[in-house]
This record gives structure tokens, C-alpha cells and sequence, in this order.
DNA sequence: CACAACTAAATTGTGCGCAACTCAATGATG
DNA sequence: CATCATTGAGTTGCGCACAATTTAGTTGTG
């Protein structure tokens, strides 16, 4: 919020704002295109699941903390009712999960896995490995990527 | 399977399957979340103007090369038409782009910037510094960042 | 020339992401 | 105790991503 008390003002460039309208383009567009990117592999390991990406988060989210209310998947996962509630629908009707109304608490529901739920684990373990071949990272550069986008994620929620 | 490594640990220790769902995760996870992280920032930085992300995307493509088919837009974002094709519907609507067949080739479209979507660009210069600023990250970590992420696109591109 | 193969857009259908809203249960306050 | 604010899920609506299909125009081959 610049103070621009003069109605015509003359903003001397700096490093040229047509070189930040490109460095932007490439920034949002390397990342954009970086996720989408793992959508697609992800997307063809997880065929044989039967998981989309996402529902593969719920998975694995399941798989690492079990039996947990919708609201602590969507603190994990960063995803509101609004995503989660017919994401975990599908898992329901793929028979992954089960959801039952909380006792204490009969807003809350306690989404738990199926033993078939459980049971796909087994089948997901090849996935990872897969995933980090095809990045053609090793794991130290995972883990510092992991380390700069974890930064990055936090200014920009900052900032929102 | 490898959960009977001895103690012995002169060495540092590998993954186990376990440790490789939760990198996996926290791989996905991150990239993940920071997409949707810079997403919501571009969402306030865009409301303005009245664009959405990827419309923003469309309109730098624009701005930067000029009128263009359909198709290289697609190629230049990796995006297709199935994507564009409303996106771009939705900008004529909006009345910042016109789309008009090819003479040469009726089968290709070519989109153009309207009036108003040139002199949109005037408004769209403040974005990537807001953009920017809200990464809290240097121009040149921005640089490396694209790179290495540019570098796994086209790792995972290959794969898929 | 006729016909098959290919190409560019558009369309259809499914799922995700998110804002805005509804609804029921809970908690807080007077 | 009655009322009001808050909370957790769910629903609706819109836009994006992508696979699969359709349509129309182009190119290649006999």
C-alpha cells in the first residue's frame, strides 16, 4: 500500500517490472506445473489402488494416526469440509472407511478404515519408492525441497 | 521385511517402508500444499482484477507473446483444451480476449488481447512483487527453486 | 478423386479446491 | 433456564484438471 498522493506518479522501474511480470510467470507457473506434474505419476500409481491423489492423503493419513475425527484429517491435510466430506464419501462407498458420529460429541464424526482400508496398505507400499524414482531426486534433495516449500507454505499463510 | 537391521549403525540408517510413507507424504503433502498456499495468495492478489490463477496464467501468455492459437497456449502452460477452452470462454466474456478461426487453418483458433485486456496489464504489474514478498524468499532462492522444480517436471513428465 | 489417418477445438463426465451457506449440537452469558 | 454465539459436517455453486469422446478441417496415399 503505497501512499500515491499524486494522481500521475512516475515509478521508476526497478529491475524493469516486465522482467518481474515474467520471473512471476515462471515462479507460480514451475510450481503449478511441478504439481500437476506429480498428479500424473501419482495418478498412474495409484491406479491400481483405486485412489486418486488426494484420497491416497486421506490414506496415508489414516494409515499413520488411525481412527481420527474430519476435522483433525482436515488440520493434517489443510483441507476444509467442503473437499473432505464427498472425498470421504467415495472412500465410504469404495468400502475404505466408515464414518460414525462422535458419542461425546455428536457434531464430530470418527472416520476409521475398513479391514479393507487396512489391508491396502500393503498394496501402497511400492508407491513411494515409485514416486521418488520418477522425481530422479535423491533423498537429501527431497528433504531440503520438502524444507523450502514447508518455509513457503507458511509465509504465504501468513499473508493470506 | 527390512525392520531386522542391527543395531549396529556405523552407517546411517535406510528408509524402511514405514519412513518411505511418511517422506512420501510429506513429499506430496508439501508440493502439494504449497500450490494451494500460493493459490490463495494469488487469489487475493488477483480479486481486483477480476482474473482467477490459471486465468492470470493465460493473460501473462498473452500479454507476453501476443495472439496465439489455442493449441501453443496449451503447450506453453501444459494445459488442454479441455481446460481452456471454458477458461477462454470465460475471459471473452469478460471481454478480454477475442477468439477468431485461423484462415489458413479453420480447424485452429486464435486468441487475441481485447483493448481492455492490454490495458489490464497496466493493473496486473503490482502482482508478482506482492507475490514475491508474501514467499518471504530472495530473488535468486527463487531462481534455484525453479530450477530444481523445473528439473522434477520434467523427471515426472518423462515418467508419465 | 476417394478414402483413411491425423489434427485442433470443443464437449462430456468425474473429482478436487474453495467460498458461502445451512443445520444441528455445544458452550457461554445474562 | 433461556438465549445467543460458536463449532463440526454437510451442501451448493463455480472454476480448474484431465481422460475420453466428438466434430470439423487438413493431410497423405493409392
Amino acid at each position: 500500500m503505497s501512499s500515491s498522493s499524486t494522481p500521475a506518479a512516475s515509478h521508476p522501474p526497478l529491475a524493469s517490472d516486465v522482467d518481474l511480470l515474467r520471473l512471476d510467470h515462471q515462479v507460480c507457473f514451475s510450481l503449478h506445473a511441478a504439481s500437476r506434474a506429480f498428479g500424473g505419476v501419482y495418478r498412474d500409481a495409484l491406479k491400481d489402488l483405486g485412489l486418486t491423489y488426494p484420497q491416497y492423503l486421506v490414506m496415508l493419513v489414516l494409515w499413520e494416526h488411525g481412527p481420527q475425527p474430519v476435522k483433525v484429517i482436515g488440520e493434517r491435510l489443510r483441507l476444509d469440509s467442503g473437499t473432505l466430506s464427498p472425498l470421504l464419501k467415495r472412500l465410504e462407498v469404495a468400502g475404505l472407511v466408515a464414518r460414525e458420529r462422535s458419542a461425546e460429541d455428536e457434531r464430530s464424526v470418527t472416520v476409521r478404515l475398513t479391514e479393507e482400508g487396512l489391508d491396502l496398505r500393503e498394496r501402497a507400499l511400492p508407491v513411494p519408492l515409485k514416486i521418488l524414482s520418477a522425481t530422479g531426486l535423491s533423498v537429501e534433495e527431497v528433504l531440503s525441497l520438502q524444507r523450502l516449500l514447508g518455509r513457503i507454505t507458511t509465509s504465504l499463510d501468513q499473508a493470506h
